[in-house]
DNA sequence: AATGAATGAGGCTTCATTCAT
DNA sequence: TATGAATGAAGCCTCATTCAT
């Protein structure tokens, strides 16, 4: 069950489908360093390497272009929980692994994400709903699973919605330095997460 | 040591400092709900009821009124590490207090800290620099609680810098959400917060 | 009974007023010559001798210039029916009076009629219908002329709708060449063109 | 004697020209709708199902295109004229020949006429100089059935340029709004008029 | 015959800021 | 203190057309 971001639109040939990709690639690094708002068109454009009308050609518009970047980047969030949701394990085995895969896409995909955290009230109207609906179903996932782990007294009866946005917050925060901590591996620090998180709302010893 | 953010600039009366303080407060609003970049002076100018003339008489410049609501909020963050450091006590109870503090100022400034962490991009040259060092300086003063836990053996043997990251994204990610939940005050987050954080990176069952 | 085109706007100062009118009418000049669509922007302010800022200060946006312009001469031309309504006399006076009044001010708004004739498509929304009404309304006033001859048995037994157009495309017609044919005034114009049409639709020579 | 718009251009194939016949046609119908310089080549491209390329190959530029679409039309009016010319008759009954066949043609032709009518200021340089003169060839035609009246006794003793000018006025006018009066076929409206003109222009009783 | 990627000038509009009043 | 007219660079986007394939 792929969970492409757009469709419906007028079928290109895979070489434009390719370029297009390039250029929301090299586009999300811009964006990343200089805002959404503030990086124009004809910076795009050079990045790119393209002139106006060859730009367009392949983006629509700058805010669609926004947006494909949040889609690069949600689908494989949404991606990484469907995949710990079918690997199965403890609760706290699929909260330490929900993180490690968070955290390795926001290695992976550090400008993305930046745009996606920074840049997300610029969507409008319809593409600004659909983001933040797929932004609450990751939420969502994580809510579950700490559902879950209450449920099985795995953890102690914390209130999951509040607790999941700890955890959100702890996770998603890394975008501002991620990237800088060279020496740490995305692995390392969401060992170091889980081993605070998983500590942190643990039921009673009895439970262990 | 008062620890202001502005200085140097000519003394005025108090009739326009208060003024100026009103318009900060405002125009934080609309950036927080339109975006810095997206909101024109114009808008700012009807928000306020002055003429442009006026507007500029008072904020200088756009980049300066964006800092202004950046000092606004950063003077309180330091103060309020300043009144923990003053406070004493043991390092948990130290962490939960900043915690509480930080949230309560979130609560209480919810414009000024969205556009504080979400445009702080906008700033450059010396105001990037300067509001740079003084956030630096805040979590400077997390790491010093965490080190203190640590060689108190009250917490594990964590790695500071990583953990203050990771308490500060839990605590400043609440900004996204934390005036939409009535039901919950600032002070309970934080405790459960604190909660989660403390038990998190306690020391083994022997140092308690 | 003022029939002004807009309003509800914010008040604007007399000078404004008046730039702005002398703006609107120098820019239907333009129009007239070049067409709406092929006229930049650019043109206007050059013509004009404003920077584009300054221009969009008075016009709001191509559109509403071209509306304005659009108002400018349906005002004269709603305001002629209602005095020529006022007059009383005759209907084949009545009628003359519409046909003089009329290619008078096609005469005196050369270039203003030309592009409401012609660049009327290119309003939109609210504008577009607000104009067709006002068209309408000058239509149906030719249209009760007409009516009130053929009940006093004045004029012959002819469609209304279909005469009324008739006199209108005669007459509004001339936007093409009136202004062209100096020897001829408006009003000879207009006497040699009522002429025409009062015999045309006479009734039988019993009621002469 | 073929009076065909477009000539010493290379021979193509017959299905190149019927091809760009229907391209001609439909065009016309986008160009009526939306206004030539508002409709784009794109929308002209995919309202004849066409890339770029070949709808180039076809129509050569956007301005000639346009020509074309004069062309249609001003072959049919000059070739009506024409036919009126050769049937002979009196000058009332060429008179209500000439606005049966125009009429006719407007009915038939409607989003032809509507851009001819609206476009022409489009077309530069020869294109508009030959329009022009084809134009006027037509308004010559008319006037010298007028002065044939004229000269006969049959009209009165009118100014020819200025009278044609009018029953060209009333005749053309009839492209807004011709196509939307369904219940009356062209032919019923041009019945009308001719009564209205001719009656309006007829000579002294004694002459009749 | 036909495609569609590319050009780059130009489209309309808004921007932050200044300054005479 | 305050106004609002003026600047002109820059904003995003579309245009008609060409050309390699």
């Amino acid at each position: 069950m792929p969970r492409t971001g757009a469709s419906d639109e007028p079928r290109r040939s895979a070489n434009w489908e390719a370029r297009r990709d390039a250029i929301i690639d090299t586009s999300a690094g811009v964006f990343a360093r200089g805002g959404y708002h503030a990086t124009g068109i004809a910076e795009l454009c050079e990045v790119n390497g393209l002139g106006k009308g060859a730009f367009y050609h392949y983006i629509g518009s700058k805010e669609e272009l926004l947006a494909a970047i949040h889609d690069r980047v949600m689908d494989e969030v949404l991606l990484s929980a469907d995949r710990v949701a079918q690997a199965g394990g403890s609760p706290s085995a699929q909260l330490a692994m929900l993180g490690d895969e968070l955290l390795d896409i926001i290695f992976r995909y550090p400008d993305h994400v930046w745009v996606f955290l920074h840049e997300f009230p610029a969507l409008t109207g319809e593409r600004a709903e659909k983001f933040r609906l797929r932004r609450r179903e990751y939420e969502r996932s994580v809510e579950a699973v700490l559902q879950a782990g209450i449920d099985a007294g795995e953890f102690r009866d914390v209130d999951p919605r509040l607790t999941a946005l700890a955890w959100l917050g702890m996770h998603n925060y890394t975008y501002l330095w991620l990237k800088a901590r060279g020496r740490l591996s995305a692995r390392d620090v969401a060992k170091a997460f889980a081993d605070i998180f998983v500590r942190g709302i643990a039921g009673s010893p009895a439970h262990r």
